[in-house]
DNA sequence: AATGTGCATACTGTATACAGTATGCAGCTA
DNA sequence: TAGCTGCATACTGTATACAGTATGCACATT
């Protein structure tokens, strides 16, 4: 519902009107929306409710700084992949040109970026990376339809593939660092316009 | 009580009991074993309950290999301090040096590193940091009496403050890295003699 | 003797009732 | 007319009751 919109940015939260709407009690509700809080969509204030948070240009900008950072370190951890994982890689990145919709689209590069890093050993970091993926989809979702487009995605994705083929692992992670900020840019000119109109 | 031992490791949560013992009710008290199950200190097993996770080599490790990289880049990103930020960070160095219990010696520990990074403009990391400051001290508090005496990390807080004062900033990252894995060896000897114990 | 089934028990997950606090408005005072 | 006080209302935070599931043990069966 916030990311469709039906929960508009800096509203309040009901706790009793929308239990009884998704037909469930408080309870569970409110661990739903404590899980919400803990992923950066809302925001508790004592005795208050739970507000939902804005998307902003500063806080896109924090995320999106940190992303290439983890999924980095992660590659270098992971090192260069064995050969099925590298067709795995291969084959889920052809998943990802033929998405047909923007959201499977987000999906298929979300998992695309898993698997690249899921050999780096550190299961903390990967918890850390799936954490951040659940941020910024919010952000990635609510731009949708200007997203990138997914051949701008797989042709980066070729290239970092390519980079391990060649066992360039330095390669690969300057291919993976540009990948994840070169999205960055236009969800950044589109936040500025959405600023500009509440005001 | 998980700190103290009142609940051992791989124990099971009991929430009746427990929220009579505290005096309050079940809701709020399975509000804070959600806390700590993101906190790393439970785990949830559905419809199975709470349980206490054990401190592992594996885990320690994983969290250890984390720390340094969001520090390093957060201090990169804060760049050179201020004058009177580079005084506040000497006085809390002496505070450390100064610190009677092991307790409060990793708690001033703790607050000089968020001092050193509070100024690199990114809430999130802030609150990353924050996180893993959380979760790595219940290692540490756990080894506590054996916990890296307060003159190594003084030492090594100085050295990180002089190379900031001489404008090395890369040299400063290098000191806040190695300040960072120097406690690392002797808690890993400690987990594996726990862990020979468990067997 | 070993395995399987049924039942009793205990605990988690959910619903609901209650208490206390925030908030807005009406009426009063200056 | 402006500002303050008291009250009514609505919502969050907490306690408690209830439902459904996991678990261990006794008994039966092969």
């Amino acid at each position: 519902m916030i990311v469709n919109g039906t929960l508009p940015a800096e509203s309040r939260i009901n706790e009793v009107h929308l239990s009884q709407q998704l037909g469930i009690s408080r309870t569970p509700l409110r661990e739903a929306l404590a899980m919400l809080v803990s992923e950066g969509a809302l925001e508790n204030r004592p005795r208050k409710g739970n507000f939902v948070r804005p998307l902003t240009r500063e806080e896109f900008e924090s995320i999106y700084a940190i992303r290439p950072i983890l999924d980095v370190e992660a590659l270098k951890l992971s090192g260069i992949p064995e050969r099925e994982d590298l067709d795995h890689l291969v084959e889920l990145n052809e998943k990802l040109r033929g998405a047909k919709s923007a959201r499977t689209r987000i999906a298929r590069d979300d998992e695309w970026h898993l698997l690249l890093v899921q050999n780096c050993g550190n299961q903390v970091l990967l918890d850390l990376i799936r954490q951040f993926i659940l941020r910024t989809r919010r952000y990635e979702i609510a731009y949708l339809r200007n997203s990138k487009n997914a051949s701008t995605a797989y042709d980066e994705h070729l290239k970092i593939i390519r980079a391990l083929r060649k066992g360039d692992l330095p390669g690969a992670c300057d291919g993976l660092k540009q990948n994840l900020t070169s999205g960055v840019a236009p969800i950044l000119d589109w936040l500025d316009t959405l600023e500009e109109q509440n005001r």
